[in-house]
DNA sequence: GGCGCGAACGTAAACGTTTTCATGGCGGCT
DNA sequence: AGCCGCCATGAAAACGTTTACGTTCGCGCC
């Protein structure tokens, strides 16, 4: 209970607290034989830092903050998981704020975060130019994930939405569809309106002859199985449908079997993000998938960076690629080797 | 860049460093009219108390540690959200460090947050009463998560997996089946200890002419679709098949579809923990569903609730209930109604 | 042998708060 | 009118480190 203090192990040792500190840190300026004695005092004494006392002089938390909005599950712990890894790594801490749904919530934890943090990870939907500039203290390093937000003050770091959905519409142009639809996310996502640029440019380029067609969306199961049903009312059906995530993918998978029809053989059908749930359903969905995990690193090591050296300018990391994962979905070829290789 | 501090805040409102703290905290001993004036510069001059310096002379971080092992992906942000919805409702820090996957590690992990936190939250399989002695200050508030370790020191929040097995088996007896076979998880695993207990329990209650029947397996895919082959090889081809989890079935259910066995007309199968995609297999996994958001709030209360008055006697919660989805894989009668509502 | 220099170590200031204690003023009671 | 006590306020100590600056000592070189 009584908790010891640098000048305990000070007076066990003989020696001054300066002398203990050294030892204890840099190593440097003590003979090698008065560092081992304070070092094994200080281990026999349980003798631990106090994290405060030390923070306040050094001027330094090695603590990074991260601001996650409410999140998906499988997305969150993948995040986090490449985030701790990171940051573990070099030996910071992760102070954790996450599941704000309001932007005043998230400009509270932000400014709950004050003083605790030396750099932040900033991840949410509510976040613009204005919400940083008003509750970030300037100076602060931090690192975007995922942000439409263009400043030279912050480092970003974004999934390239726009080339991935643009490679999984020329991949369903080149599996044989023609008609391909899109069904969009909600309008104020930058996630979401990357992937609707990326299939509007595919379609552009390798179909120019079949308008766009794109129906309205929010992400949800609910909202997928809405889209499949005003799909199917078309005059022209659509050959294959193109989900902005997996969720909705989901959920329009739904409303096309309750039509009777058959996927891929009467029209195909492809997600993004991957999620676990996307393996299991059947068939199987062909989506695209991001390494979150190295989303969450690279974010950390970014902020890290500038972290280490603050003249150097922050560096926007370039955008993270993601691969196909074709499954039965899309109508592709090699459906029974991808489908195999995906259950190992 | 240049940060303010109480003494700039003291400065311009021609008040004492220590009239300002007593504004911005209690509010008591300070006039209501000087009480606001000193907010006012203090919000004008966008001061931030410095959280070090606080904690320093409080003795209080206002943070608890979070150890955790390495999830999988659903449980692991579900329980975070829980944890850190109840800690943001209280005014407290999260602290997180996860995806330790050996002892070392996660006492190295300990160890690093040593005073950076009020309180501990631990969940991990390497920890049992040796470990926390060695690596935890003792007087620390502390609540193990899912642990088995009984000591009168620590707070302990478990799932009721004992209770919740032995249902899911009894629920399977009643809808007819006989002979219910089980998949259990790994061995050191107390989830998967309790779970087989439950099983074991339920089968010598209510069946009791039939011996209970376990097969191994460690809560991989893999491992539930050897046990299913293995599971079908044996002489006498059990009516209903019970893993220990979610995954394991899922594994399960490729063996038994490859063999060309329809669930339930067949053979039945029940699951564990209503992973997301018990819903979208096919068909839908029947399976027993934990209120995780629940455990990690109620986890982070408890130890809140020590934090607070450290007098009280460490109050062991009683331990979490969970419910029986009913799905398809488990042959009872309500199937359709079940099934609906599951998907609403 | 003295002088200077560097290494080892000690002293004390500084970090930004909170909190205890002292001080002064003002109002009410006798 | 005088006194007591309360309340607002200020001064200063304390929290546990790190680090700049002295001080001492030993050693080599002139």
């Amino acid at each position: 209970m009584a908790t010891i203090t640098i000048k305990d192990v000070a007076r066990e040792a003989n020696v001054s607290v300066a002398s203990v500190s050294r030892a204890l840190n840099g190593g440097s300026g003590v003979t090698a034989e008065t560092g081992q004695r304070i070092r094994e005092v200080a281990s026999r004494l349980r003798y631990i830092p106090h994290a405060a006392a030390r923070m306040l002089i050094t001027r330094r938390t090695n603590t990074i903050g991260a601001l996650l909005p409410d999140l998906y599950g499988e997305f969150f712990s993948e995040l986090i998981r490449g985030i701790d890894l990171a940051a573990r790594a070099r030996g910071l801490h992760l102070l954790v704020s996450s599941s704000h749904d309001s932007s005043d919530d998230a400009a509270a934890a932000l400014r709950a975060m004050q003083g605790r943090v030396d750099g932040m990870l900033i991840m949410s939907a509510h976040v613009d130019d204005a919400f940083l500039r008003a509750n970030l203290p300037e100076g602060l390093p931090t690192v975007l994930i995922n942000s439409a937000v263009k400043n030279k003050a912050y480092g970003v770091i974004n999934v390239d939405n726009y080339a991935c959905a643009r490679a999984m519409v020329k991949h369903l142009l080149d599996v044989g569809h023609k008609n391909v639809a899109f069904i969009a996310g909600p309008e104020n996502n930058f996630d979401a309106q990357q992937r609707e640029k990326g299939y509007r440019a595919a379609m552009a380029k390798f179909a120019s002859k079949i308008a766009p067609n794109v129906v309205a969306g929010d992400f949800t199961e609910e909202a997928g199985y809405r889209a499949g049903q005003e799909l199917l009312a078309q005059k022209k059906r659509p050959s294959a449908v193109f989900a902005a995530n997996d969720m909705m993918a989901v959920g329009c998978m739904h409303a096309f079997r309750e039509a009777g029809l058959r996927m891929p053989q009467d029209i195909a059908l492809a997600g993004f993000d991957d999620i676990p749930v996307a393996r299991y359903v059947s068939p199987p969905l062909s989506t695209v998938r991001v390494r979150i995990v190295d989303l969450g690193r690279s974010a950390l090591e970014s902020v890290a960076t500038i972290l280490e050296n603050p003249d150097h300018q922050v560096a926007v990391r370039p955008a993270f690629g993601c691969e196909i994962i074709v499954r039965e979905t899309c109508g592709a070829s090699r459906v029974a080797a991808s489908h195999k290789k995906s259950l190992s």
